[in-house]
DNA sequence: TATTGTTATACTCTATAACTATA
DNA sequence: TATAGTTATAGAGTATAACAATA
């Protein structure tokens, strides 16, 4: 792309670089990280996100919304992916008494399970990757820039962020 | 995913920070720049990356094989985006006469048009998500470090990593 | 036989819109 | 009316295997 026109605009070579080495590590590492978890526990990287993100919650247990908020899909992706979860065992799903629209996730005990058994070898996979590549340094080098551009990101939706059923002020 | 378990094995808090800053840096970005691409020039990433490949390669042409290397997929998968590409006339394909095998992929101006039409946009696109919230030294920094962990990468084939064509041992 | 690429096919995933129900 | 979630559906994308043709 550096010689695509004479007066390509933005992007020093430099630039350039650090953005296609972005997007070439994440995207080899997601699909390494993927490969291992669909071979280990069956599952795509998506349904090891929500897993993992109810693990981590307190009791296991978040509602739908924030499962969706988290992992940036529309409702009816999560609905779909839920559903392949629940039919698995692996979470549950049931209404809050507090509001009756809501639905509460819950992870199950074979569901931590899965998450144990192929967590060593995820972690093994991102360590392996990521980060024995790295020099003295290098960890928090990168954790300082990519969080500066993380917070920036969420402070600034994208564009057209479509929070469906939400946005009514800012146009 | 801190508390999953007591004996959680390999990453300390700021390796798994630095990991969930990775994916989701790389996630947001290539969702807003996917989004740009298709609304200004119905493409997906995909498209555009084999695009942008083609207009940065020699004389504008690259096999078929050179580009399913660079862009991951199966064989299946590019002759799929290809024959999309190619019935818009972004790009045409025509057989080598060196090797009656290799399909050379060529853009046409059409297809550099396109690609030079959508580009400021991208680019301000990364520009404004990944650059803009940068600090001095962040740049280079960020280059260094994905540099090498790229190049280890590279240097490492995945796992099974597909050796092009079949497989026969391993099961 | 090995390699290049296509085709047929099945499947996964995602998004949109319509729908139900609760607040 | 607004929100939470599901369902129906349609479309894009991907992988696999069988295939044809050339080396």
């Amino acid at each position: 792309m550096a010689g695509v026109t004479d007066e390509t605009p933005g992007l020093s070579p430099e630039e350039l670089g650090a953005y296609f080495a972005v997007m070439e590590v994440s995207s080899l590492l997601q699909y390494a990280v993927d490969a291992h978890l669909r071979a280990e526990g069956d599952l795509s990287y998506v349904q090891f996100q929500i897993l993992a993100r109810l693990v981590d919650a307190p009791d296991g247990r978040l509602r739908m919304t924030d499962l969706a908020d988290g992992v940036v899909y529309s409702r009816s992706g999560l609905t779909y992916q839920a559903g392949l979860l629940d039919k698995r065992g692996l979470i549950t799903r049931s209404s809050s008494p507090d509001d009756e629209r809501v639905i509460v996730v819950t992870v199950t005990d074979s569901g931590r399970g899965l998450v144990a058994r192929v967590l060593p070898g995820h972690v093994a996979d991102v360590r392996r990757l990521l980060f024995d590549p790295m020099a003295t340094g290098d960890l928090a080098a990168l954790s300082e820039v990519l969080g500066r551009v993380r917070a920036h990101m969420r402070a600034t939706p994208p564009r057209s962020a479509k929070p469906r059923a939400k946005r009514r002020g800012a146009g």
